[in-house]
Formats: C-alpha cells, structure tokens, sequence
RNA sequence: GCUCCGGUGGUGUAGCCCGGCCAAACAUAGGGGCCUCUCGAGCCCCUGCCCCGGGUUCAAAUCCCGGCCGGAGCACCA
C-alpha cells in the first residue's frame, strides 16, 4: 500500500475528537433524571465520621445536589452486639454531615423499622424463599464451602413459618438458629450462598433497647429499605460490591427492579495506614490520642477542629471520582486544596516557638512597625519596635553574630546583646535572614497543638481570630481555638 | 483455595465502553528561575506514565488471550 493510501485511510477512519476543558465534576450518573433521583447514605453510627465516611457523604450528595434529588441519611445500626452503634454518633453523623454541606431529607433509623422487615421475612418464608437453619456456623461454613445444602434447606413452609414464629416469641437462644434465603449452594461466587438474613441478638440496642431481639442482617435490611425508600442509585465502597449479588435475589423473588449501583476503591491514606475505627476506640481508650477530635486523627470533626475546610473536603472527594482503583494519598492533596481556601483569607500573625529574649542595643528609638494584616488585603496589625524582643531559638541557633531582619522592623546583628544595624532593608533576602520576632510588650503566651506540642508567645491580636485560621508567618497556618490567659492553636498545614 | 474488581508520571485523576490530530492531558509532589520584607501565595520553566508477553488491525493506553502484581468478598460485622 503506498504512503498516500495510507494516509488517506487514516484521515477517513479518524474522526476529530473533542478536547472538553475539565472541570472539577463528577460524571453524569446513568440514568439519572433530574427530580427524580434518590439516594442515600448509610452508616453504621459505631463511632463518629471519618475521612472515608466522608467521601460517602459527598459522592452521594453531590449527586444529589446535581440531580436536585433526595437525600437520605440511613442508620445502618442493626447490631447491638459485635458492631455496637454508639449513642452519640448518631448526632455527630448528623452534625458532620451538614457541616459537610448537605442536609437530609430524610432520616431514617434501621433500628427503629425492623417490625417492617419481618412481613417481608415472612412473605419470602411463604413462597420457599426463606428457610430457618439450625446449623452452627462452622458446620455451615462447611456446606457453604462444598456447595451442598444442609438438610434444614428443604424443610416445609408450615415448619419454618413455625419456627420463625418461635424466634420472634423469643423461644431459642443466641445463635441457635438464623433465617436464611434461599440462593443458590453451587453458584460460583461462595459469598452469595444462602445468606443469614436474621439471626438473635438479646443484648439491647444503644437506641430502642429491648425493642427487638431478632435482627436483621445489613443484606437484608439495606435491601428492603432501599425498596422502602424508593432508592434509584446506590454508591458505595467496593468493599459492599457481593452485596448487590445477595440482595439481588430478593429483588427477583419480589419481582422488584434493583437500584443502579457504583463502587469507588479502598482508600489508603498514607498518613494514617490502616486506622479503622475500632481502632482509634482503643487507642483513645489507652490514651494514645484525646479523644475523637484529636487534631492527629482522621475524624471529620479533627478535621474541622484543626482547620480544614468543608469546600476542601468535598474538592478533594470530587477529584477522586468514583474510580474503582484502590488508591494511595496523602493528606498533603487534601492540605494543597486547603491551603489554596485559606490562604487568601488568613490573617498573618507572628508566632515566636521555644522564644529567646534578645536587647537590641543601640536602638535609636521605638517605632512603629505596620505589617498587612494579609498581603493581599489593606488592613495592617501594628506592632511596637522596641528595645527587647523575642525570636525563635531555631533563628537564634541559626544566625546569631549574622546580619539579620526582623522583618519589617530592622536590622541587627543577632546576638542576646544585638546590634543595631539600620531600618533599611539592607542586603536582607527571603528565605536567608529575614525572620519573625516580638516586642516582649506584645507578646501573649501560645500553645500550637499538632503533631508536636509547641510553646511560645504570639502577637496581640490573635484574641479576635477565635475559631478561624491564621498564618503564623514562617511557621504555619493553624486554628486559633481558644484566648483565655493563652492563646490554644491547633496546627493546620503549612 | 473459591469469587469479584482494579493496574496511565512519585501520588491522584482524565482518556478505555465507541481503536486513529494521545510520541498522552490536568492536579499535586519534586527540581530550577522570577516576584514578594513569611519557609505562604502568585508567575514561568523542567523532570517524569500507558504492568508484562502474545494476538487482531493500515493503526492499540483503548479490542482479544495468557501471565504478573494489588485490593475486596467468602461473618449469626457494617
């Protein structure tokens, strides 16, 4: 073939394609009608939010907002024994979850509908969909294993409708016996075959206590209520993908049509490893960390205690899309995104750590030192030159008998005893031998919490910056927390 | 072991379904420079990627087969 019929191959089988600016977005979720999408978010309430929780409630609110659907906030919370919820989690899902930027529409409680899930228990028990198995679980394990049925499989309707009755009047222990549904013991995934659906539990639930005692299992309860709650879409972690295989056989027994489903990847954040929230219970137990908001822990309300912000938060889940890689990242991604919302807005403030106390001698009088109270703004903080101040003993250590800046105010020869050199900014460079320094008459005491404890003075003025983020110039932003008789920082991200 | 899902620069994400201006884009990280009286921000430049092997095709990151690697499920947990 010569090169010109080559070519013109090539230039009939091309077609151009589009380049699409991309823009920070999800992708169009399939079949998705605007008003008429519902979904929701569902967790077991057994500790408060976390990083990963978050990216739930995002993902599905975002939707939500595009789709101008319903959003629904849906405990999980139908195990008061292994995974116990924890009363006042559900409050703090609540709360996080607005903080996050979205508001249910609905709230509903597992625990306080499973009367509704028995009817279809019963029902499935009716048309031989359903059976109560008395075997323990290692022997079932063995049937599941093999692919065989236990004999329990083919026991009459009439009888398991009896014993199911039983179960609810309270007549069996723990573990003595379960519902299952009928799936199929040699189909190839052995996850799917015959799955509990209900098993007995005495120990009383955190939120309706002795209420219930035979309880569902989260395959059939998030199947039945995602009917209940009309759900059209249902994204997840991939960790529930079998789920979909399980449930779906209820859908076809009751001829219902099952949500569409999505599936992000694990995420590992590489900061904190595998942390599960089991976990961080035991280590603030042993007191390993302080408690749930300790600013060192992956908790959306560490998160927020610390200073990032929600709009970082729902950027960083939206930019991960719904890929199903499992991914490795860092919080400095999250931090980057962060830095970019507050940076402009911060205040700049001098924070002094582990300050040492020098004299300026020769300082021919006190002045006053204007700074920007942000580069970008007008407002300036004022601060009074004087006679002796403080720098870090990490400047100290650094650069004393060198020529150096006290930014904004003058040079000196750094020593306990300094120098007086000029005012004028004389051969000083960024990043060399400027540095941030206090008046010792305007120096408040400063704790900075992170993952170090830092002591020093900070500026007056920080008292009015409660509860934003400030820049400590050359240290860090941080969150100014509390100004009693000291000012609390929690450290943000540099 | 059985089942399912993934594998694009250091890290994420887009492109894969519908093969072709993709010798691959964006963000972040790293390196260099400019600017700024912060180690922050901004601007500019640079480094660096289609897991491997076959096949189909004029053409493969994209389709097919086979490996390898990673993860998840196989609970009377969620």
């Amino acid at each position: 073939m010569s090169e010109e019929q080559k070519k013109e191959l090539i230039s009939r089988y091309s077609f151009e394609k589009r380049i699409l600016e991309r823009e920070l977005e999800l992708p169009a979720l399939p079949n998705a009608k605007k008003g008429e999408v519902v979904m929701r978010f569902a967790p077991n309430p057994n500790g408060p939010p976390t990083l990963g929780s978050a990216r739930g409630i995002v993902i599905n609110g975002e939707y939500c907002k595009i789709y101008d659907g319903k959003y629904i906030m849906r405990f999980d919370d139908t195990d008061p024994k292994t995974k116990r919820p924890m009363i006042e989690a559900y409050d703090w899902y609540l709360e996080d979850m607005e903080w996050l930027g979205y508001n249910p529409d609905e709230i509903i409680y597992a625990s306080k509908r499973i009367h509704l899930y028995y009817d279809y228990a019963r029902k499935l028990i009716e048309i031989g969909k359903a059976y109560t198995c008395f075997c323990k679980k290692e022997e079932f394990k063995k049937f599941r294993d093999s692919g065989f049925p236990c004999s329990h499989r083919e026991n009459e309707i009439e009888r398991n409708l009896e014993t199911w009755e039983r179960m609810l009047e309270g007549r069996y222990g723990e573990g003595e016996v379960v519902l299952r549904i009928k799936t199929d013991m040699s189909h190839r995934d052995p996850a799917v075959r015959d799955w509990v659906a209900f098993r007995i539990i005495y120990t009383p639930h955190p939120l309706v206590g002795d209420a219930y005692f035979v309880y569902p299992t989260l395959d059939f309860e998030s199947a039945i209520e995602d009917r209940l709650c009309k759900t059209t879409h249902i994204l997840r972690g991939k960790d529930l993908r079998d789920s979909e295989l399980r449930q779906r056989y209820i859908y076809n027994y009751f001829g219902w049509e099952y949500p569409i489903t999505m599936h992000w990847g694990r995420v590992n954040v590489v900061e904190f490893g595998k942390l599960s929230t089991s976990l961080i219970k035991r280590e603030i137990e042993s007191g390993k960390y302080e408690g749930w908001d300790d600013p060192r822990l992956p908790t959306v309300r560490a998160l927020r205690r610390r200073g990032i912000t929600a709009e970082a938060i729902r950027k960083f889940f939206i930019s991960l899309g719904l890929s199903e890689s499992e991914v490795n990242i860092s919080m400095k991604n999250l931090f980057a995104e962060n830095r970019k919302i507050v940076d402009p807005e911060a205040n700049r403030y001098f924070f002094v750590a582990n300050p040492v106390e020098i004299e300026i001698e020769n300082l021919p009088n006190e002045n006053r030192v204007e700074i920007p109270l942000n580069p970008k703004k007008n407002e300036k903080r004022v601060l009074n030159g004087e006679k002796f101040v403080y720098v870090s003993l990490e400047d100290f250590e650094k650069l004393r008998g060198e020529n150096v800046r006290l930014k904004d105010f003058c040079n000196v020869i750094l020593d306990r005893k300094a120098k007086f050199v000029s005012y004028e900014l004389l051969g000083a460079k960024k990043g060399k031998n400027i540095i941030h320094w206090l008046p010792k008459s305007f120096a408040i005491k400063c704790r900075v919490l992170g993952e170090n404890v830092w002591e020093g003075f900070v500026e007056k003025g920080v008292e009015r910056e409660v509860g934003r983020v400030v820049q400590f110039e050359r240290f860090g932003f941080c969150k100014i927390e509390k100004a009693e008789k000291e000012i609390l920082a929690i450290y943000t991200h540099d």
